[in-house]
RNA sequence: GGUCUCGUGGCCGAGUGGCUAGGCAGUGGUCUGCAAAACCAUCUACAACGGUUCGAAUCCGUUCGAGACCUCCA
């Protein structure tokens, strides 16, 4: 299929078509989680929108080169004073080596992102692991005078960098704004820098200092923004597709990471930024300081005073996917559970499809869905607007059982192919059927006790033939009469 | 204070200069012994005020409101 793919590029601040360097292998850089906590809400809708995103690409081209980075490493928790990073101040609370917070959180994030079918990126590269070749950058950007040496601290210049370059092109800040900005703010500790606005390259430790490495400019750590910058080129190369993450990260950090990049190499860096947007609970910031931050672990287990009831890993994604990444989405109980409903409806469209009976011609247009669920996701990645098709074509499908359309062979084969493409390949939605265990013993004590609740019903006695189903009810078993006999399933729980 | 984004019906959430988004909930039906499910139909909109236009919820301006970033945050 031809790619028509347009995305929205914060570089430009506008839709642009998407023009890979190479059509063969498309480069995509996303910025991964610091892993100093239990993965959260926020995280999610992150990862599932990027997720989309790397799906489709991947549908659409060739190959997709993804590389998401795990910050163990370098964040501090307050850039302008002395601090510890994030880490290491976990590893203090927790009583614990810094790696091994680092470890215990990685995988705590792989285990969500896993639950909610998050595909894994083909390179996960953390700082501590690139360490020689940040300091190697660092030094080549002191030599051509983008850098300078402080107290064995190195600091990024960027009135320098801007003389020749574009600080703040992609946030649409300009250095001068932001020395005006910078005057009607005390700023404190940072006396070391030329400006307020400039940002550490590597920052000297004290021996108190949990993670530090030996350098040029003595024992230290990387600075926060100079990972990203060397881990994308060294995977990706100096000048690559795609460069993602979260809105609140395009300034400073991607902003450094261009200048930094740029400064360094003399070439563009990423083509498009992509950035996806926030999560608010009830209409507030989700923020640790407003105390209404969710886990997905409570999410899945309702254990949060928020939660009314826990939501499986699949009702979360699909409740993400049904707002565009580019907007701000809000949380609730209520929104959470409309969502819950909708995508059970559409799972069983998986299994109404198969149910159907071809004729010999169609009065149905497969083509017309096909090409506007392509169209929603060549829009830069419409995932609402290709649910709301797939919706539709559960209308189609409701014709179809009812005899006011037919669909052929043909048609058929290629709707069943498209919707489950869509479902499970782009999307990234997975079957929910939260059966216990079938097995041939289960079936058949269903089948004994349906064909007495059967005989009870020919007897027109309907209080036994009620009372089966409610206590199988109670059971969490669900009895549905139908035309052809009784049909029953475990129900669901989310 | 600076930069930027957004304000859509009961809730969530797309889109757009003129044509029903969609989901959930509600209401009325079909089906059913009843129920559930499913299906059909249907009610609530485009923050306010100006302007441009044959026509704006969609473009422009103002006001009000919300949010993001400027300090760690997906």
């Amino acid at each position: 299929m031809e790619s028509k793919l347009v995305v929205y590029n914060t570089l430009t601040r506008k839709k642009e078509a998407f023009k890979p360097i190479d059509r063969e292998v498309i480069g995509m850089y996303v910025c991964g989680p610091t892993v100093y906590g239990n993965a959260h809400l926020g995280h999610a809708k992150s990862y599932v929108s990027f997720d989309l995103i790397y799906r489709y690409l991947v549908h659409v081209f060739p190959k997709v080169k993804y590389v998401q980075n795990i910050t163990d490493v370098g964040h501090l928790t307050d850039d302008a004073d002395e601090g510890d990073d994030k880490i290491a101040k976990q590893s203090r609370l927790e009583k614990i080596d810094p790696m091994a917070v680092v470890e215990r959180y990685m995988y705590n994030y792989f285990r969500d992102m896993d639950a909610l079918n998050v595909r894994r990126a083909d390179i996960y590269p953390r700082p501590s692991g690139h360490i020689p070749e940040q300091i190697e950058i660092i030094e080549n950007l002191i030599n051509k005078g983008f850098a300078y040496k402080v107290n064995g601290s190195v600091y990024f210049d960027v009135a320098k960098y801007d003389e020749t370059f574009d600080y703040g092109k992609l946030s649409g800040r300009s250095v001068e704004e932001m020395m005006e900005g910078a005057a009607n703010r005390v700023l404190a500790g940072q006396s070391e820098k030329k400006n307020g606005f400039d940002f550490a390259l590597w920052k000297k430790a004290d021996s108190s200092h949990l993670m530090q490495w030996n350098s040029p400019w003595g024992k230290g750590f990387p600075g926060w923004h100079i990972e990203c910058t060397v881990m994308s080129q060294k995977y990706l190369g100096d000048n690559f597709d795609i460069h993602g993450g979260g809105l609140e990260n395009q300034f400073p950090h991607h902003e450094c990471e261009i200048a930094q990049a740029e400064a360094h190499t003399g070439k563009p860096f990423a083509n498009y930024w992509l950035h996806n947007n926030m999560v608010t609970i009830n209409g507030q910031k989700m923020g640790k300081s407003l105390g209404n931050g969710i886990f997905c672990a409570e999410l899945f287990t309702g254990d949060n005073f928020q939660l009314e009831r826990a939501y499986s890993p699949m009702t979360i994604r699909f409740f993400i996917l049904q707002s565009h990444y580019r907007s701000t989405l809000d949380f609730s109980n209520e929104a959470l559970n409309a969502a819950s409903k909708g995508f059970d409806r559409l799972q069983k469209g998986l299994d109404r499809i198969n149910d159907l009976k071809v004729s010999n011609k169609s009065t149905v247009d497969i083509s017309s869905l096909k090409e506007s669920l392509y169209h929603a996701m060549n829009d830069d990645f419409n995932s609402p607007i290709a649910i709301s098709k797939l919706f539709d074509s559960l209308k189609m499908i409701a014709a179809i059982e009812g005899g006011n359309e037919t669909i052929s062979k043909v048609d058929l084969v290629e709707f069943k192919a498209l919707f489950e493409v869509f479902f499970f390949s782009i999307l990234g939605l997975q079957v929910e059927n939260n059966e216990v265990v079938s097995n041939e013993i289960t079936d058949e004590l269903m089948q004994l006790i349906l064909d007495y609740r059967k005989a009870a019903k020919t007897e027109k006695n309907w209080a036994v033939a009620d009372q089966i189903r409610d206590r199988l009810k109670e059971l969490n078993i669900s009895i549905k009469d139908g035309k052809d006999g009784a049909d029953w399933s475990f129900e669901k729980k989310n």
